[in-house]
DNA sequence: GCGATAACCGGGGACTGTCTCCGTTTGGTG
DNA sequence: CACCAAACGGAGACAGTCCCCGGTTATCGC
């Protein structure tokens, strides 16, 4: 799937370029940072930037690979040191601060899940669904999960979780309560 | 509140224009109608439709209120002919319903909702509310409901499921499911 | 080294949308 | 029926997206 002749060099270099600005453009302005003033801002033309990423969502998620992997290896990490009940909570409180506080995240998680049919299983959702779905796995072993549970019902419910998060206080201070209310239900 | 002076003939013919074709326009095109295009459909000028309604948010409001209040309607039927732990969970789906089904309600009940520190507590939010709190108090009255949660949680958690339904199939034929999930929990 | 050429660059421009400003029109009142 | 405040409307400034194509340049075979 690589360049079979590899990038020419200035194109790598813009390339890098674009994704360095991108990053800090949309930490700044959210997911819908200017594109053009990202072009701008790398010293490219915007014909480049579009070139290298055909739409916002290529852009946004080429910037946040990265960030996703660092999501994907805590799993594994709370996989290791916490029993699975407790790893999956944690590391669904963990993507949910994730999804609120950094911004343009939100964004791409959200597209990272949607139906989509089966087609564009974006490179993203692959990474954050295997995570899930390992730590799902071991949490109905142990028998302190739901069976009927799938792992990308969880990622859309920690999604929807964070909305209303954000909704409260646009900083996510409310993620672990409604995390536990979903835990524990609502009932006394 | 109301106008010290009676609005004049013409305004109001505008007004009543372009709310009917507000409600088209968002009903097809979703909460980003152009509004530009909305007041050409109206056969009235921008700047008519920017004075009646200064913002996005208030053109919104003002199409949606009937919609709304049939909802707060619908809470008080739902009270009078189920038990309140039930009327809760029945109106919470039809919130969510609408939320998804209806184009454009989606983002008014979202800022409905949102924190707003106090000040903007727009009209539509606080019908909403209203209806909310009565089932809310009821249920806890009755002890099927923690006595510890907000109205507004439970908003903002409907705000939520709604989303998440959403990303399931874009119809919320997972609302039921993901409603259940949220008063029982997610243990086995 | 050195040309040929495919790959790449960049910015101008068409388009869509938002929102304001101000000269013009109009409804209602005395 | 004349006046004037209220209301109109649309041109235009601005911002964003995305494409197109003439010009440039890195790379490969020699």
């Amino acid at each position: 799937m690589t360049q079979v002749r590899p990038m020419r060099a200035d194109a790598r270099r813009n390339y890098e370029r674009l994704l360095e600005v991108a990053v800090e453009a949309f930490a700044e302005h959210g997911e819908n940072a200017s594109l053009d003033d990202i072009a701008k801002r790398a010293g490219v033309g915007s014909g480049t930037l579009y070139r290298h990423f055909p739409t916002r969502q290529a852009l946004l998620e080429a910037a946040f690979v990265d960030r996703l992997e660092g999501l994907a290896a805590k799993a594994d990490e709370f996989a290791a040191e916490l029993p699975p009940a407790a790893a999956l909570t944690e590391w669904l409180n963990e993507l949910c601060v994730a999804t609120i506080q950094v911004r343009g995240l939100k964004a791409l998680l959200g597209s990272a899940v949607t139906d989509g049919s089966s087609a564009t299983v974006t490179a993203c959702g692959v990474t954050v669904r295997g995570a899930a779905t390992r730590l799902v796995d071991a949490a109905k072993k142990e028998g302190t999960l739901r069976p009927d549970i799938e792992p990308i019902e969880l990622l859309r419910l920690a999604h929807g979780l964070a909305t209303a998060s954000e909704l409260a206080d646009g900083q996510g201070r409310e993620i672990r309560r409604y995390l536990s209310l979903l835990t524990e239900g609502l009932r006394p």
